[in-house]
DNA sequence: AAATTCCGTATTTTT
DNA sequence: TACGGAATTT
């Protein structure tokens, strides 16, 4: 076996200065432990095997886990490339970058500071050739998954038994975090039962399709590097010597096979591996002890396991409990005073939480005093939820808040929908985190594929998908063919498409065939990091691929008015590869493809933009706004319905409506819907479970369940039983005003779009709103499609509306 | 092979 | 509703 030295320590190995100069732990200078309180100095300055760090929300976790690593390298205990740091997203892991460095004044480099993909990403194209994989391996997402496994269900007649693509790639998906392997199942299993049995032939077909396609799917980049590192102790020990301290973010978010990929990580190198690489020339043994033994790395992990909200893809709250049993002589360290939210959020989180059995109590709290009460509103419909959080940003904002201070949580990404109709009436800027990405467009993935099929010309996934986009002529029947012919002569779909000529295909096909081999094999050689002068610029090759292939062209000519805007995301994505090539100098195709596989929904979020951003709760993790407004709090929704049956799902859900609560800073909003519209059909929605768990005082219901429901008599008993006589009187009252504002506001939002075109209005003009009844314009902002008439309502106050589409006439002239 | 139409089913959360 | 897949036509 060949050994690969770390490439980045091209000068060889540094000492490491100051770490056996003395007993005592140096002392961290002052800068570095200024304006922390006693548990966080604690847990930054304490030195040790490992370190547990309980910190509630916004409890100023990122601030001693920044300070800690600064304080490393400051007393000169670890160099830089001796620290690893595993954050959850791309952009904490940024952040955390910045904040290191501006701590110290110097750059950082040699840091790796990534989330778990990331980093197993890095190492196994390092090390592929060790496990028989090719460097170019693909990263395949959910939906490449299940366009493999719709077809070998489809093929092995699995659905008869009542197999989904989505069900057995969950399935596969569990396995894999439990470090299950094919071999491992089909040793478990009982094969007598058809089920079993076909699932063991279904996963055994997944497994060797990707492997001949030299693809791995997300759960595999775990998994492969825990075995890589099982299977190769000398390679383990590379990275075991590099990586002296370990830390570990949202660590309660942590499955099974990345438990264990710190537990490898962590692991001493014994004597006579030190002594074998020795004597490859990779130097160990300065790291050693008098044993000839290099100790396991220090680890620090920080998580809250009143947090952890992955269950479903594995997340393990047993990592964290039983933490200090895996690493016996742990310190743990409780950070409970909270920088981030006033005492009203905090207590109502503590509220919630509390209802959770099986925790260790603690409480969150704060020095900064009550603050405004959260406010509470209950539309009668998603739409009248929508206008409501509208207007509030709207008061928000005019009292100078700014847009990207203010977020929009929700359950699932499907609500988006009617909180983007009145969005869009209403002329507020946001953005959608995450949701129906921009890469998971058709065009895009086309696109892409032509990137990947350069990249790895193993991936027959991606070949197949360009094999005819844009339209050649190229059918179903030739893609057999092809694929036939490969397998009967042990070649692989890309070398059978280069002979296609010998194939007995008609003339126009096969020259159609061997076009596009050939344009494929122009691009890979321009895109060869190996190539005279480096290799060609991102952006340049996939300019080659459109231009060759003619995809971009054939959406600009097309007659469907749909096309257009494909074009334009394919330019998009042109536009995005500049952007990548200019910020990446001297980066490879392989490092684009790698960096959009990896991005996090939460990566996307732009700090310096001026929207409102929009994202689910899971998504929100980790994020702080100044107002936040949680939408659906309704049952079926949050909890979802779904989590019934699982267990411990409500809990998780209940931690989900706890993580979103504490991402509020000053102001926090709960809106819920009286009736949703589910698939097609209206249903009606109670009021949250958790609702209740807030205590009444919290809150200031602005139209309470009880007020919305009053007329229909469907009134939550159990809402009902917790009110304050207060609260009951106000509702006897608001009877005729929820009457009235139910005829005000009935949803009479309609679904499809208008278009006024060209309508003109100025500064004085009176308009007729469908909903809002009469205004006058006072102002009117924006041009073209996006002009915007300010106007002010006789009853129902200000509003912005977008001319284009806003339900409205125009009256008189004055 | 491509375009068109119709029907049935699906919706939790994500790297 | 809206999307994907199958059947049907061109």
């Amino acid at each position: 076996m060949t050994l690969i030295l770390d490439p980045d320590e091209p000068g060889g190995w540094r000492e490491p200065a100051g770490q056996a100069a003395t007993d005592e732990a140096p002392r961290v200078s002052e800068h570095l432990l200024d304006g922390l309180n006693p548990q966080q100095r604690a847990a930054v300055e304490y030195r040790g095997p490992a370190l547990l760090i309980v910190a509630g929300a916004g409890s100023g976790k990122t601030r001693v886990l920044t300070h800690r690593v600064a304080s490393l390298i400051e007393t000169k205990e670890a160099w830089p490339s001796q620290i690893l740091a595993i954050t959850f997203t791309n952009k904490a892991a940024a952040e955390m970058r910045e904040r290191v460095e501006a701590l110290l004044g110097e750059a950082s480099g040699g840091m790796w500071i990534s989330t778990f993909h990331s980093a197993c990403v890095r190492i196994l194209r390092r090390e592929a050739e060790a496990i028989g994989l090719s460097k170019a391996f693909t990263i395949y997402d959910s939906a490449d998954q299940r366009v493999i496994l719709k077809r070998i269900i489809k093929d092995t007649s699995a659905d008869t038994l009542g197999f989904t693509p989505a069900g057995a790639a969950a399935k596969i998906s569990k396995l894999k975090n439990e470090l299950a392997d094919v071999e491992s199942y089909a040793r478990n299993a009982n094969l007598d039962d058809p089920q079993e049995a076909m699932f063991l032939d279904i996963f055994r077909q997944y497994t060797r399709r990707l492997r001949d396609a030299s693809a791995l799917d997300f759960d595999d980049l775990i998994a492969e590097t825990v075995y890589l590192f099982r299977a190769f102790p000398k390679v383990a020990a590379l990275y075991q010597r590099r990586f002296r301290h370990i830390l570990v973010d949202e660590y309660q978010d942590t499955n099974h096979a990345q438990y264990a990929l710190i537990r490898e990580l962590t692991r001493p190198v014994e004597p006579d591996v030190v002594a074998e690489l020795e004597t490859h020339g990779v130097r160990m043994r300065v790291l050693a002890d008098d044993d000839g033994r290099i100790p396991g790395a220090s680890l620090t992990v920080v998580g809250d396991s009143d947090q952890s909200i992955y269950a479903f893809r594995g997340a393990d709250i047993r990592n964290i409990v039983e933490f200090e049993r895996d690493y016996p002589g742990a310190k743990v360290v409780l950070l409970e005073q909270n920088y981030r939210s006033t005492q009203n959020i905090l207590s109502a989180a503590n509220a919630v939480i509390a209802n959770n059995f099986d925790r260790k109590d603690k409480k969150l709290w704060t020095a900064d005093g009550d603050g405004a009460k959260i406010v509470g509103y209950t539309g009668y419909s998603a739409h009248d939820e929508a206008q409501f959080i509208a207007d509030e940003i709207d008061a928000l904002h005019r009292s100078g808040v700014a847009y990207r201070d203010i977020a929009v949580f929700y359950r699932t990404n499907a609500q988006t929908r009617a909180l983007e109709e009145i969005f869009v009436r209403s002329a507020l800027p946001y953005r959608v985190v995450g949701g129906t990405k921009f890469y998971e467009r058709a065009e895009i993935k086309d696109a892409m594929a032509y990137l990947i099929a350069v990249a790895n010309p193993l991936d027959e996934l991606a070949l197949r998908r360009i094999l005819n986009t844009p339209k050649r002529g190229i059918g179903p029947a030739t893609e057999t063919q092809l694929a036939n012919f490969a397998d009967e002569n042990g070649m692989t779909f890309r070398e059978a498409m280069r002979v296609a000529s010998g194939l007995g295909l008609g003339p126009k096909v096969t020259a159609a065939i061997t076009a596009l081999a050939e344009l494929l094999d122009e691009a890979a050689e321009l895109a060869d990091p190996a190539r005279e002068g480096g290799p060609t610029k991102v952006a340049d090759v996939l300019l080659h691929l459109m231009a060759g292939s003619g995809l971009l062209d054939t959406l600009r000519n097309s007659r469907d008015p749909q096309d257009e805007t494909r074009a334009e995301n394919v330019e998009e994505l042109v536009a995005q590869t500049r952007d990548f090539d200019r910020e990446n100098p001297g980066a490879t195709l392989l490092d684009f493809l790698t960096q959009v596989s990896l991005v996090a929904a939460a990566d996307e979020i732009d700090d310096e933009s001026g929207t409102v951003s929009l994202m689910t709760l899971h998504t929100a993790k980790g994020l702080e706004y100044h107002a936040v407004f949680l939408t659906g709090i309704e049952e079926g929704l949050l909890p979802h319905q779904m989590s019934a049956t699982e267990p411990g799902g409500p809990a998780e859900e209940r931690r989900l409506f706890y993580v979103g609560i504490t991402r509020a800073r000053r102001r926090l909003y709960l809106s819920l819907a009286m009736s949703r519209a589910q698939f097609g059909e209206v249903s009606v929605a109670m009021p949250s479970r958790y609702l209740q768990e807030i205590p009444d005082e919290l809150i200031d219901w602005r139209q309470s369940p009880g007020d919305a429901t009053s007329r229909g008599g469907t009134r939550p008993r159990a809402l009902n039983a917790r009110q304050s006589r207060e609260q009951q009187r106000r509702d006897r009252f608001s009877v005729a005003s929820a009457t009235k504002a139910k005829t005000e506001w009935t949803n009479r939002v309609t679904a499809n779009v208008r278009d006024n075109g060209d309508l003109e209005l100025e500064a004085g003009d009176r308009i007729r709103h469908a909903d809002f009844g009469e205004g006058r314009v006072t102002q009117v902002t924006g041009i073209g499609a996006k002009r915007v008439a300010h106007v002010s309502f006789d009853t129902a106050g200000q509003k912005k509306l977008l001319i284009k589409i806003a339900p409205i006439e125009k009256l008189a002239t004055p």
